[in-house]
DNA sequence: CGGCATCCAATTAGATACTG
DNA sequence: CAGTATCTAATTGGATGCCG
C-alpha cells in the first residue's frame, strides 16, 4: 500500500503520500528544521503520540523524512526532511500559497499563532 | 466542519478541503471539462455514486465546484469548476508534476491511460 | 439520470496505560 | 524520551434497493 501502485492521475499519487491527517503539517514543520519526537509533538498537540508515530512511520517508509535514532539515554531520535521529502517543499508551499488566500478570504477564522 | 476552522498551518487548510479521498481526483477531470454525473462515474469508476456524490457536495458546498441541474427528464446536472475552484489549479498542477516525477522514480507501476 | 436511504463492513483515530 | 499495546469510539466506505 505504501508502495507505488496504479493512479488514475498522478495528482492522487501526492494525496496518498502525505495526504494523511497530520502528515502536512508534519512535513510543514520539519522544513528548515530538525526535530525531536518531543518537539513535534508540542507543534501538533492534537496529534496523540500514536497517530504521530503512525504517520511519521510511513513517512520515513516512503523516504520522505529520515528518522535517526541516536543509541543514547535517555532516548533521542530526530526527524527531518530527506532528499526526496526536499523536493516536496514546491507542492506544500503552494498549498500554502493557496491556503493563506482561502483563510484570508473566508475570513472567519484566525490562524493560530505559528 | 466545512466551514474554516482554524488551522496550525495553511496547508492543512488545503487538504481539509481537497483531501478527500476522491476530490483531487474530481477535481482533476473538471478542469477544462464540464461534466455530468453519469461522466464523472466513468471517468472514476472506483467511486460508488453514494462517494461520488458525497465528495460532490462537499465541494459544492465549500464552493469550488458548480452544480447545475437542468430541470428536465431525465434529470441532467452538469459539475464543472467554480471560479473559486480554478484558483486551485496551481496547487492541483504542482501535485501533478511531483506526482509524475514521483511515479517515474518509484518506476514500479505505470499510469492508467487518461 | 442522478441521486438518496438504509444497513453493514472496514478503516481510522482517540484514550489510557505501560516500557526499554 | 520515545515510543508500544490494548481497547474502544468514531468516521469512512461499500452494497443494495428505491425514487422523482
Amino acid at each position: 500500500m505504501r508502495t507505488a501502485k496504479s493512479f488514475s492521475c498522478p495528482v492522487e499519487a501526492v494525496v496518498n503520500l502525505i495526504g494523511g491527517k497530520y502528515k502536512t503539517v508534519i512535513l510543514w514543520h520539519l522544513i528548515n528544521n530538525t526535530l525531536r519526537f518531543n518537539q513535534l509533538q508540542k507543534q501538533i498537540p492534537q496529534a496523540t503520540p500514536k497517530m504521530l508515530t503512525q504517520q511519521l512511520r510511513e513517512l520515513e517508509h516512503d523516504g520522505i523524512v529520515n528518522r535517526k535514532v541516536y543509541p543514547v539515554v535517555p532516548p533521542k531520535t530526530e526527524y527531518s526532511l530527506s532528499q526526496f521529502g526536499l523536493s516536496l517543499i514546491p507542492v506544500l508551499d503552494s498549498m500554502r500559497k493557496w491556503g493563506v488566500e482561502y483563510i484570508k478570504s473566508a475570513g472567519k477564522q484566525i490562524l493560530s499563532e505559528k
